[in-house]
RNA sequence: GGUGGAGUCGCCUAGUGGCCGAGGGCGCACGCCUCGAAAGCGUGUGAGGGGGCAACCCCUCCGUGGGUUCAAAUCCCACCUCCACCGCCA
């Protein structure tokens, strides 16, 4: 969400964001309510004002100036509500509109309707070769008896895995090592809830735009977090925080739930692109200020690609062109691994910032040391999402008798095993 | 799932229809006092929206949303959250 203030100030800009983004949004008609909504706001107040000193008078009024005052205020009740009504027709209105305006894109972003304007900023690591033909993480798996697809899918239809035996050990490691080295950062690990309300979905910009990618729980009103970002902005949505406790630093973990409705037999087989996976969420909430949130922004980049390297393989950072990085953020990287079987790089990983974007929707501030009251600036980035980078280890890192050689960082978390 | 109780300004609390956007205490800030401090005394101390060049003024918010009423923190309804007990349960 962006400040009214601002689009009143700056309508080209938000047109302009628009645009680059893709989107539909009549910003002028935004222009207009936000013009009446006003002025009925005014409107409004002053009958209210009225109304207040009407019933002063009423107080202190005998019975028969009562009855006057009775028949007198009649018409105007009849208007007060009738401007009520209005108001909130309006408002409404806006509000809906006013959640539906993007935040505007850095300058660096390059612009372009969808991924394939995408920058490739750096490609770091080497590609593995092999002298033998590599199977592909679905084959190894299955071979393996590291994963059932056609058992889990008796439960839990398409796209559903289970993971066996060394494959859930392999896990278990990468999210320890993950959690290790963010603890090390003094990022506070949270095990958040995964079915959450509808609010936080708003607060973080998931609705209503991505409505159709979400589980919801109508029975109970809640809904399947896509992502552990909903509950850690959402833990502190409304509140105003001391700036002392900034930057607030979270490793999230989570369950993660998506509908892939807009991929729909899109990478169907094996565990690329799945309904349910687990990822640990890097998550930072800091002061409003671009120097800072592009310095955090910087740093999250920077552990995703340290995780990347630890585990030895090879990926690409991606700028992400404003078509590509979503309606809320002012900055997207992603990071792409090294896949063998696809021939190419897959997304792993997405660095975003939010600037104030989100916080205006979760109405999350702090007051600075000025006294200023401000919304706070939110960033993201995974950290590890598995199965899909269990996928990328298996693919990049088995040998010829279908063994598995595990990254050196990974072996304390699995008995000192060099080979699974 | 059931029964009972509760949710007021950072914290504790007063407030059962108009004198309440709201009193008191704590905390905090500033001032006085003091060599300095403590104590004491005094003043101030929520958020959002709107109007005005400005001084300043108005409106909204007492968990949330509705309703009753000329008038709601106060009455009614629904929901949320917390506490206690019963039932069930990983």
């Amino acid at each position: 969400m962006l400040d009214k203030r601002f689009i009143r100030e700056n309508p080209q800009a938000v047109k302009d964001a628009v645009a680059v983004k893709g989107l539909d949004l009549d910003v002028d008609e935004l222009l207009q309510l936000d013009q009446d909504n006003r002025k009925l706001q005014f409107e409004v107040d002053e009958a209210q004002a009225r109304r207040k000193s009407f019933a002063k008078q009423f107080a202190k009024a005998d019975e028969a100036r009562r009855a006057e005052l009775r028949v007198e205020h009649e018409a105007f009740d009849r208007q007060l509500k009738d401007l009520r009504e209005q108001l909130a027709r309006t408002g409404a209105r806006l509000s809906e509109l006013m959640l539906l305006t993007p935040n505007i894109p850095w300058s660096g972003a390059p612009v372009g309707p969808d991924e394939a304007a995408n920058v490739v900023l750096r490609t770091v690591g080497t590609l593995p070769e092999f002298d033998f033909t590599p199977l592909d993480h679905t084959e190894l798996a299955e071979k393996r008896g590291w994963a059932e697809f056609a058992r889990a899918r008796k439960v839990a239809g398409e796209r559903a895995y289970a993971l066996v035996g060394d494959l859930v050990m392999l896990e278990r490691a990468v999210h320890s090592y993950a959690l290790d080295l963010l603890r090390t950062r003094e990022f506070t690990p949270v095990a958040v809830p995964a079915l959450v309300r509808e609010e936080p979905l708003i607060g973080t910009g998931m609705l209503p735009k991505a409505r159709e990618e979400i589980y919801a729980i109508p029975e109970d009103d809640l809904y399947l977090a896509g992502t552990a970002e909903v509950a850690l902005v959402g833990l502190h949505a409304g509140e105003i925080l001391d700036a002392a406790r900034l930057p607030i630093r979270y490793a999230g973990i989570s369950p993660c739930f998506r509908r892939e409705i807009g991929s729909a037999s899109r990478d169907v087989r094996g565990l690329l692109r799945v309904h349910q996976f687990e990822k640990v969420e890097q998550f930072v909430l800091c002061v409003a200020d671009e120097a800072e949130s592009a310095r955090w922004h910087a740093e999250l980049l920077a552990t995703a690609e340290r995780i990347l390297t630890d585990l030895g393989l090879c990926y690409e950072v991606v700028e992400c062109a404003t078509g590509d990085m979503g309606v809320g953020k002012f900055r997207m990287n992603d990071i792409n691994t090294w896949f063998p079987s696809l021939g190419r790089f897959r997304e792993t990983h997405s660095c975003s910032t939010l600037h104030d974007w989100q916080a205006r929707r979760a109405n999350l501030r702090y007051r600075d040391s000025d006294g200023a009251i401000r919304f706070a600036h939110t960033l993201n980035n995974t950290a590890v999402a598995t199965p899909r980078l269990l996928a990328a280890l298996l693919e990049n890192f088995q040998t010829a008798d279908g063994a598995v050689r595990i990254p050196e960082v990974l072996r304390p978390y699995l008995g000192g095993r060099e080979l699974i």
